[in-house]
DNA sequence: TGTACATCAGTGAACGCGCGTTCACTGATGTAC
DNA sequence: TGTACATCAGTGAACGCGCGTTCACTGATGTAC
C-alpha cells in the first residue's frame, strides 16, 4: 500500500541506517538486499523504489556512515590524543557496525566500483581536512602529512586489532596505537619549545 | 584419473598459490572454489580431495600467503626505512594479489572463523617479532610497541591508498606513510645522541 | 469541506544465476605376486 | 623384471540454496472537482 511522503523519507533513512550498520559489520558481499530490508522492517521488493541497485545502496550507505561520525574529540584540549584514545577503544573494536567506516570497509571499498570509491574518498578527505586543521605543526603541508599518517595509523591499528584472535594481542595493538599516534609528535614539541623560546626572548 | 604423489603435492601447492592470490585480489567472499580450481588449472570437483571446505582453504591460503613474504628490507642499513619504502610502493598498491596479506585481507579476516583468524594472528606475530628485533630503541617493550605501531601505520596507509579513487591522494597517502613510519623515531634519535654524548664523555 | 479516483510505496511470488558441496565415473598409479 | 589388479586423484553433472532483480497486485495517499 502507498504511504505518506514523510513515511517514505523515514523508510529511506531506515534502509540507509540498516545498510550502513550491516555493511560495516559483515562487509558488502556478505549482506544481501533482503537482509537490509528485513533489518529496516520492510520486505525486499520495495527496495528498488528507493535505490537503483545494490551498488547504489553501497555508495550511499558509505556516504551516510561517513557523515554520521563522532566529532567530540575535536573539542578536546589536545584533539589528536583525544581522537586516538576514543578511536582505539575496546568498544569501538568490538562494534564495527557502529564504528568508523574507514576501518570497517576500507579494504572492501578498494574492490568496489566508481560510486562506492568516490563516496569513501570524499569522506576520507573531510576527515583529513578536519584533523589537519587541529594538528599542531609548523606548516600546512606538515599538518596535512601528519593528519594523513595519523588516520592511517588509527585505521591500521583498528583493522589489526579486530583481525587478531588473541584478546591480549588485540589490546596491545590498541595501546601501541594510542601511545604512538595520539602523542604529541616529539620533533614538533621541540619546535614549539623553540618558538616559545624565541617569543620569550623577543619580549 | 589418478596422478602421482609428487603431482598431488604440486597440485595442492598450485591451489594454495591461486587461492592466496585471488583472495588477496578480490576478498574471500568474491572468490569461489570454482574460480580457484580453474586458476590452478583443474576442475572444481577435485577440490575436496585436497581441502575439507572453503573455510579450510581460506585458513591455509592465509598462512601460505603470510609465509611467502618479502624479507629483503631486513638486510638494509636502516630496516624500518627500507620496509616502509618497499611496502608503500606504487606497484604494491596496484597489485594486492602479490602483496601483503595483512593489508589485503585484514578487514576480511576479522569477520571469519577461528581457523582463518588463528592463521592470520600467527603470521602477524611473526612480522611483529621480526621488526621488533630490528627496531632501534632502548627497551624490548619499546621496540615491540614501535614494531606494532609501524605495521599498523603501513597496513592502514596501504588500505587507504588502495581505497581512494584519486591517484594523487593515493600517492599522498603513500608518501606520508613512508615519511612518518619509515623515519627514525625522533625521540629515539635524541636518546641515541644522549647515549653517544655520555659515551664520548666517558672516554 | 466533502467526495471520487488516479497515483504509487510496499508486498510477496517468481526469475535466472552462481555458490559450496556431493557423487558416480574414469583411467593412470603403484603394489602384490 | 614383468604382469594383474586394487587404489584413488581428478572429471563433470547434479543437488539445494540464497543472491539481485522484476513484476502483478494491493490499498492508503493525495489531488481534482
Amino acid at each position: 500500500m502507498k504511504v505518506s511522503r514523510e513515511q517514505v523519507a523515514i523508510h529511506r533513512r531506515r534502509i540507509l541506517d540498516a545498510a550502513s550498520r550491516l555493511f560495516r559489520q559483515k562487509g558488502f558481499d556478505a549482506v544481501g538486499v533482503d537482509a537490509v530490508m528485513k533489518e529496516a522492517g520492510m520486505t525486499h521488493g520495495g527496495f528498488y523504489g528507493h535505490f537503483a541497485s545494490k551498488e547504489d545502496l553501497m555508495a550511499r550507505a558509505c556516504a551516510h556512515g561517513l557523515a554520521l561520525a563522532d566529532d567530540s574529540w575535536a573539542a578536546a584540549a589536545y584533539p589528536v590524543a583525544a581522537l586516538a584514545a576514543a578511536y582505539l577503544d575496546q568498544e569501538h573494536c568490538d562494534n564495527p557496525g557502529d564504528g568508523c567506516v574507514l576501518a570497517a570497509l576500507g579494504a572492501d571499498v578498494s574492490r568496489q566500483g566508481k560510486g562506492v570509491r568516490h563516496a569513501f574518498t570524499a569522506g576520507f578527505r573531510e576527515r583529513v581536512d578536519q584533523l589537519a586543521r587541529l594538528m599542531p605543526g609548523h606548516s600546512r603541508a606538515a599538518q596535512r602529512r601528519r593528519a594523513i599518517a595519523t588516520w592511517a595509523g588509527l585505521v591500521g591499528s583498528m583493522v589489526l586489532a579486530r583481525a587478531v584472535d588473541d584478546p591480549a594481542l588485540s589490546r596491545e595493538i590498541q595501546k601501541a596505537g594510542v601511545a604512538t599516534f595520539g602523542e604529541k609528535p616529539p620533533d614538533d614539541r621541540g619546535r614549539v619549545r623553540a618558538r616559545r623560546g624565541r617569543r620569550a626572548a623577543a619580549r
